[in-house]
DNA sequence: AATGAATGAGGTTTCATTCAT
DNA sequence: TATGAATGAAACCTCATTCAT
């Protein structure tokens, strides 16, 4: 999938004296290499050798290894964002909305595997790289829009419980996702399965949709004016 | 805190010629190296350094810097299954032990910010070293057991819905509760959110309790034999 | 000589920027130092600092220290088989011909000591580089031909003795040209004698082309039908 | 062989506090090491772990890894002398004597590995450590009056040549016995043939005592008034 | 725009040796 | 006599980066 990507090569030359097509193929080996050995494991020379170019025009482009591992990161998550679909959703009964935007990002997750590892990469590295990029952050504006807007339309129809943090939601559908590729080979390992098996996916999309709807959709006793809320209230002191 | 753990003689004397000292400080500092470096960004020297030891003596009793963070890597997991105390909450009603276990895991990777980040950094690399673990896999031994014992004791009650799969609620539960704190770093520049806030964190435990108890507890139509269920099935072809 | 035999732009100017010289100049100082101190007492840095190349532009050359010492080694042994000049000597008259190889193998080793110590080197490690190289085996291919040849022809001529097997004679030739070579520095403490005097390797030549001489003209008794033969059969007892 | 001349351990008690057997152990022990990886490949760790001391008590007794190395070199170079048992042959006809002096020679270069490649490690070190001792160089003290001896009667008797110089001739027993066993390594694979081979080892006894005796008991032409001395002359030029 | 050559700083690891008992 | 703990110097090698063209 990655190698194919890479344009040039159609005519069999090497795409030299093309800025464009060097540039692209110096960002496909960067995401090949960092994705796969992280970021201080990433070598600038296999990046080099990988990409067919020489060394320095990494530096000329990119000025850095920091560099270009940040326009790897901002092109990552640009591409996360445009597949939200936000838009899409906002319209939707809410739901369907919901299961959808669930479902939407479980599936990106899953068919993107690089954007898992360099999110663990990034906060290994305490997001240094992402707090230094002007393009990643506007992306995110729209986000939680989206879901308050479900979240409050859903509230209004009855459908969907109160009381829900917007931010919560979003940390949640992401953690459930999330997990588990992010920590399949450990996990994998400890557990005996494999988590990436198409049947294990489309099941485990099933089960994460499911337990956030059940959430959401679970209209609590004390909401009602009912009992047992002192069970919940009683683990804040933990 | 760290410093505070060595046993060293008396006061503030460095602990030399005492071997049971000199281990434990270079694990001490190796566990902090690992853990804000990764393992790449990790340097032995400062390691060294740190533990107030001749770097050779870290080779004398490691014999390398990927035996000294498998040591690392080991006696931190085996920190984490014993504080999930399985054992405790068997025993318990269905969903006290269940509320009690989710909170148990939550509590304790917020309380261990370190296995959280060499979780991370050992999927970056693939988990080859805890695969080169003699002593991390037995430890999950009981875990599914437990979970199985409490699902299908709540199950025969009546209080759990049917058909949980004991792995894809361990992933969910585990997964509320490290995503957000793993990728905290990406996350609370992305959202302007601080999620380890002493408030912030109660939230978020109360939030994934209510999740987990609300995906088990809520019994969908389909099982009481209703309709609906072609909802569900619909986005399988996602 | 060494530093003559460096083709430098034009007076003592160092050869950056020019691959080959850099090359050679890493080559000569790196057989100076296997030479000299051993393949466990060469030093890589001293290489560089002689050589007046970076240290790492060693490595970006020959891979590792082992990888140089082979390219030395193969060299070397590439300039042995070169001098011995089998074909010259094929056509000469047997007697004459066998007189020049002698010759020719003991001024090649008084002419190249670094052959011979890099040949004791590399049998102090079992010939493990050696074997390792694809380059050098082939060079000895035609050897022993040439020495069957002579002999034969020797032999149908009646000046050579019968029964004389090349290997051994290849051995003996080398041995009675090699030994006090090699071991000239505990030889001339314990015997109290300058081997490498000129005069002395002069007189050493002769010793040795004579034995060689002696030993294939010297027709035993037994090929004539005599006697003496149980005396020489008497010692395989030992 | 060598583990099993290791005394102690009859009772299976490890030798502590028996500072003869301690030192015996030690220098066994370092014998094989050094005698296998050479001087600077030698480890003083694996030497104390080989002999079971502490490694503290080889700088005890030995002051240094490289005063370990010189007594062991010293107690191999005593070994060889009294087996060459120059008395015994003294007394014999001056062709049977030289049999036996050539034939004891091999056998014990033969019978003892490691003297020869202590012998070529002692050369590659330029012999400085052999210079250093006081105990070895009088061990050849009468090796050459013995050799002078036999050449001499042998001359009286018409058996021998004249003008045989004794230390060519030790040279050229030496080579001959010494060099096929010191380069076996690289030899063997070079010329495809096993040297070591009893068979092999016991044909080529037969040849260097025939050669050095070819040698000896050739009286060559010019002695008698003849010729062919221009020949034997005209290579001095080389 | 692009390249091949070269570098300096620093990485992990090794090893002979000494310390303190 | 003997030991286990610890060290300092230096070894081989790596890597992001720059130079000169």
């Amino acid at each position: 999938m990655a190698a194919a990507a890479i344009p040039a090569k159609a005519s069999g030359v090497k795409a030299t004296r093309n800025p464009e097509a060097s540039r692209a193929r110096i960002l496909e080996a960067a995401r090949i290499e960092f994705v796969t050995q992280g970021l201080n494991g990433a070598r600038v020379d296999r990046i080099a050798e990988q990409s067919g170019v020489n060394k320095n025009l990494i530096y000329h482009y990119f000025g850095s290894k920091d560099g270009l591992y940040l326009e790897v990161l901002e092109r990552i998550y640009s591409g996360l964002r445009k597949s939200q679909k936000d838009d899409d959703v906002r319209g939707l009964p809410p739901l369907e909305g919901m299961r959808q935007l669930v479902g939407n990002t479980f599936d990106h997750f899953v068919a993107t595997p690089d954007l898992i590892r360099l999110m663990s990469i990034e906060n290994i590295h305490y997001a240094q790289h992402l707090k230094g990029s002007t393009t990643i952050k506007p992306l995110y504006g729209g986000l939680l829009d989206t879901l308050r807007t479900l979240l409050r339309r859903g509230q209004a129809d009855g459908v969907f419980r109160a009381e829900v943090d917007e931010v919560d939601l979003y940390l949640s559908i992401s953690g459930l996702a999330y997990f588990f590729l992010s920590n399949q080979h450990t996990l994998s390992w400890l557990l005996d399965r494999d988590f990436v098996a198409a049947k294990r996916v489309a099941g485990r999309r099933r089960h994460v949709v499911e337990m956030v709807l059940s959430y959401l959709t679970h209209i609590p006793p004390e909401e009602a004016g009912g009992a047992k809320t002192e069970v919940i209230k009683s683990e804040d002191g933990q």
